[in-house]
DNA sequence: ATTATCTATAGATCTATAGATAATGC
DNA sequence: ATTATCTATAGATCTATAGATAATGC
């Protein structure tokens, strides 16, 4: 059953949007061959013309996913603003159209090249947007700084959505938007 | 082929041992039932009779490897050298005997019950241990900049192991270190 | 003729259970 | 008699490949 040029690439980029949420949810590991593709409405026979293979679908998806979480976030003009929204509520309980860095960090000592190569471009890229917030500074100092705020902010993201108490979960979220504003006033 | 009761209980042990590190290293999803009980120089099916499932022994490994973890960072004195210890080259480049918070933070969302209990604990241990280090101030206060501390630390040192550029991941440590210890001088 | 997709299946690996074994501990 | 361990195996699931299918695009 051949499709049009047209029609495969639709199916390209549904599986790769599927994908991109499945890895955020359920991890690489836990996304299997056949949730993806089925996730997209197609066999995983497709995942094997499309990709080639599981590791250069995920690979992709992570970039994908990178891409979209950062537009995401594109509407904060200030530090303090991008701050609030990555550690907010709504993103803590959407890991699927989350921080994929937050989502997926655990798994890159384990993941291939292509994966940790993606997962790498995707820090630098919000290392860089919070160095831009940062304004002041000499750019050395400024993107040093970014990233200890995004270390911060992903370790509180992960561990928000690791614990079983619901109160401590909010703490968590709380605590490290209070740290990270008042540290960063000057 | 019984055995006694006190070998019985040295293999129990061996295996809690094993897997400690074997979940750590690879994940709970990634470190398999064969896995982990080859590493203890057993079968398979002596995990079955200690534990009766893969899943209680991970809830159990978790909670012996928080112990061994927090054992490892009793020495320090104050929260500098904490801080200088957690985001060490030395800790980051053993996952297997380091954090458990780092190394599985981002599987808890689809760990059991028993396994996102046993995290729990775990990371109201490390801060308590860190507001006492605080020292200054109520003790809602000192466990609320814990709480920012301890995820500041586990999101640097998740970050400095998934990188692929060595640089990265040094800057990654350095640059968490110094914001730490800055933002805690006062 | 080319090719995107599906179907069937290979071969590996996963967790778990049942029954045999053999030594302990009563 | 009890029981810790082993062996064999069930049944599910995993990634990947081969070959068939059928519509596109030349």
């Amino acid at each position: 059953m051949r499709v049009s040029k047209e029609k495969a690439a639709e199916n390209r980029e549904r599986i790769l949007n599927a994908a991109a949420a499945l890895i955020r949810e359920r991890g690489i590991l836990g996304a299997g061959v056949d949730a993806l593709t089925e996730a997209a409405g197609l066999t995983h026979g497709s995942l094997y013309s499309q990709f080639g293979s599981k590791d250069r679908l995920a690979a992709e998806a992570f970039r994908f996913a990178s891409a979209k979480a950062a537009e995401n976030l594109q509407e904060a003009r200030d530090l303090k603003s991008y701050v609030a929204l990555y550690l907010s509520r709504a993103h803590r309980d959407a890991p699927g159209t989350g921080c994929p860095l937050a989502a997926l960090g655990c798994e890159m000592p384990r993941s291939s090249e292509a994966v940790k190569s993606a997962f790498t471009d995707g820090l630098r890229r919000v290392v860089h947007r919070i160095s831009g917030l940062i304004g002041m500074g000499p750019k050395r100092h400024r993107d040093e700084q970014a990233l200890a705020v995004v270390a911060a902010m992903v370790g509180a993201l992960i561990l928000s959505r690791a614990v079983d108490d619901p109160d401590l979960a909010e703490t968590i979220l709380e605590a490290s938007r209070k740290s990270l504003t008042v540290s960063l006033r000057d």
